[in-house]
RNA sequence: GGAGCCGUAGUGUAGCGGUUUAACAUGUCGGCCUGUCACGCCGAAGAUCGCGGGUUCAAAUCCCGUCGGCUCCGCCA
């Protein structure tokens, strides 16, 4: 028989296949979706009707005439439109581990609006399948029931940040995609004008500047879920187009940017997730974190912090040790938790960690069962070995791990141990949330590359008023009223209060190295604005994408876009970017100096 | 720009110099099957071992290059 494909005309979807259950005994309905399974037993076939709502049982029987002939032609993925009752399932055939497994619908009139070809992976949850290949097929790999629930935790989520806000007092307001290319930060994408040739458009890294303009505008509370783009390499956290939330307020200060976002979040994890944060969320300020945990994001979901004794080995035999403390660095270190039973392998694989990320080397001490076993215990009086095992607070069983350096490494190296220990001995639990605020940041920080200071927040970022007369004296000491929302260990966003007097910024653009022509040419439009009459502001941004992540559950922000890019910033099933007719680029007074060579974005075959 | 891992029927894997006509599972196709739900049973088709070059009597297997995917460093105010 030659398969018919049919209309749908005259049929009108009642329900949804996942929404069915006993309560619609008796009904008739009729469901759209694919089919999902097949299982032919000759004079029987069922069917598992799939739509985004979940899966239900149709039966064809023969006596159903001429469903029962269009059962036998369908096939996975087929798109069908079903017309039949509900019924309990006979006694003893429920499926308990289907949501609507105590019923079934028995097929009435079955019509097959498009037939499928046979997918390349299984539309089902956890498949073990090459990325690329769900990319190539996004469409086929949306269809999954994880995908889809992330999709539409995204959207809850995103509603809910609404919500929020819109009951806060906040407009949305939206911000120009082509806009002005903008010194500092990341990469631009450029975007040739054609009525200006040899002028270009920059795509927007963030609103940042609008925003704020926002805000000379007497807008006072503003947000946009908005993407924004950065032409650097990617990685599992990083897409070069991406979603923040974006929020800017005016006459307040930190303690109210800090206080809001709490609340948000709260809002949002509990109507998204029912999840329920304790507030207020801890607070570190970059010192303290640097210090503790090595890192500016801190993961908190566990302890194993660092342990400083560098005024316990400032004269020890061990001179390793010793000339560190001697050159201003420090010895700092951590008490691993049943580490004293390591095997030489491990204390290998974590001295070879502790050297990629930086490290001369890494000093260890087994606190084994009443003896000391280490290289470097020699070198130590016994009452020395003493006090640095107090000051470690290692007991027995636990091993110290110890990193010379100066500080700056010595907190990097530490802190990337302390992240894989945490791993490797399970010290957290996976599906604990801990957030923190970390708090003033560095303003500037200084530039081998430039030679110059740069920002680490941003240009627009107000100093600590406390600290304006370092300004002068040790810029580098000067801390921001900048902020960053960490989440077991993921940056979620960060903001700052701004500046708003043109005598601080004028300070601040010297300190950047920026001429006053500079800083005219490069932020004019700015710096004009904000002679109008600024009120105090400030705000923070969002990374959408990890929040989603975090709260999805998932190892990469490209399982929480719909069409995301690959590492080599790629888009697989359009195979862009591509190139273009040549009529297209002398329009836009371009020529390129390169040709892409033999693209081939296929995953190999055909 | 750099380091590492991966690439074998549609899919996931095995094979890692020679008893291989490249194996297994699953999917696909055909037949049988009225209570299955990862249905079952029988049968069949399906692979230029990512691509190019080299070493060798002999390469899926070793080497080099290249393309693609992933992880990380640099980069990401």
């Amino acid at each position: 028989m030659d398969l018919v494909v049919e209309s749908i005309s005259g049929l009108h979807r009642t329900h949804c296949c996942g929404e069915l259950g006993t309560i619609d005994t008796g009904k008739e309905v009729t469901l759209m979706g694919w089919v999902h399974r097949r299982r032919d037993h000759g004079g029987l076939i069922f069917i598992d009707l799939r739509d985004r709502s979940g899966l239900v049982q149709v039966v064809c029987d023969p006596e159903a005439g001429t469903a029962f002939k269009k059962a036998e032609e369908v096939r996975n993925e087929y798109v069908v439109a079903v017309r039949g009752n509900v019924r309990l399932r006979p006694e003893g055939t429920a499926n308990p581990r289907l949501a609507t497994g105590d019923i079934e619908v028995e097929a009435r009139e079955l019509r097959i609006l498009n037939p499928a070809k046979t997918p390349p992976f299984y539309i089902e949850d956890d498949i073990a399948v090459d990325e690329a290949l769900r990319l190539r097929y996004r469409y086929l790999d949306l269809r999954r029931p994880e995908m889809q629930d992330i999709m539409h935790l995204r959207y809850r989520t995103t509603r809910a940040i609404r919500d929020f806000l819109d009951g806060r007092g906040f407009w949305e307001i939206e911000t120009p995609m082509l806009t002005r290319s903008t010194p500092e930060g990341a990469r631009d994408f450029l975007v040739p004008s054609r009525l200006r040739p040899g002028e270009f458009f920059a795509l927007p890294q963030s609103p940042q500047l609008f925003k704020q303009i926002l805000m000379v505008a007497g807008i006072e509370r503003y947000f946009q879920i908005v993407r924004c783009f950065r032409d650097e390499d990617l990685r599992a956290d990083r897409q070069p187009e991406f979603t923040q939330l974006d929020m800017e307020m005016s006459f307040i200060q930190r303690e109210d940017i800090l206080n809001l976002v709490e609340e948000l979040m709260a809002y949002v994890f509990r109507e998204t997730l029912g999840v329920e944060i304790d507030l207020p969320l801890p607070r570190l300020t970059y010192k303290e974190a640097i210090t503790r945990y090595g890192t500016d994001k801190p993961d908190l979901r566990f302890g194993l912090e660092i342990f400083d004794v560098s005024d316990v080995v400032g004269g020890c035999g061990f001179k390793v040790f010793a000339d560190a403390v001697a050159k201003g660095g420090v010895v700092r270190g951590l008490c691993v938790p049943g580490g004293a039973g390591f095997s030489r392998r491990e204390l290998d694989e974590l001295t070879q960690q502790a050297v990629t990320s930086g490290a001369k080397g890494l000093a260890w001490m087994a606190l084994a069962a009443g003896e000391i076993r280490s290289p470097i215990a020699k070198f130590f009086t016994g009452e020395g070995l003493q006090e640095l095992v107090a000051r470690a607070g290692g007991r027995e069983g636990e091993l110290l791990l110890f990193v010379a350096d100066n500080e700056t490494v010595a907190a990097s190296v530490l802190g990337s141990l302390r992240l894989e220990l945490g791993r490797r001995l399970h010290l957290y639990d996976p599906e604990q949330l801990a957030f923190t605020w970390v708090t003033d940041f560095p303003l500037l920080e200084y530039s081998p590359e430039e030679k110059r200071y740069v920002a680490v927040h941003h240009p627009f970022t107000m100093p600590m008023e406390e600290d304006w007369p370092l300004l002068d004296i040790e810029p580098l000491k000067v801390r921001a009223l900048a902020y960053d929302l960490v989440l077991n260990g993921v940056e979620l966003g960060g903001g700052s209060i701004r500046i708003h007097r043109r005598d601080i910024q004028e300070k601040m653009f010297s300190l950047l190295g920026f001429s006053p022509e500079e800083a005219q040419e490069k932020f004019g439009f700015l710096l004009e604005a904000f002679e109008y009459g600024t009120p105090p502001h400030g705000g923070i941004a969002f990374g959408l994408d990890r929040m989603i992540m975090l709260m999805a559950r998932r190892d990469t922000i490209r399982d929480c876009i719909a069409f995301p890019k690959t590492q080599s910033g790629t888009c697989l099933m359009t195979a862009a970017p591509s190139t273009v007719a040549p009529e297209q680029l002398l329009e836009l007074h371009l020529k390129t100096t390169a040709r892409p060579a033999g693209k081939q974005y296929s995953t190999g075959k055909a």
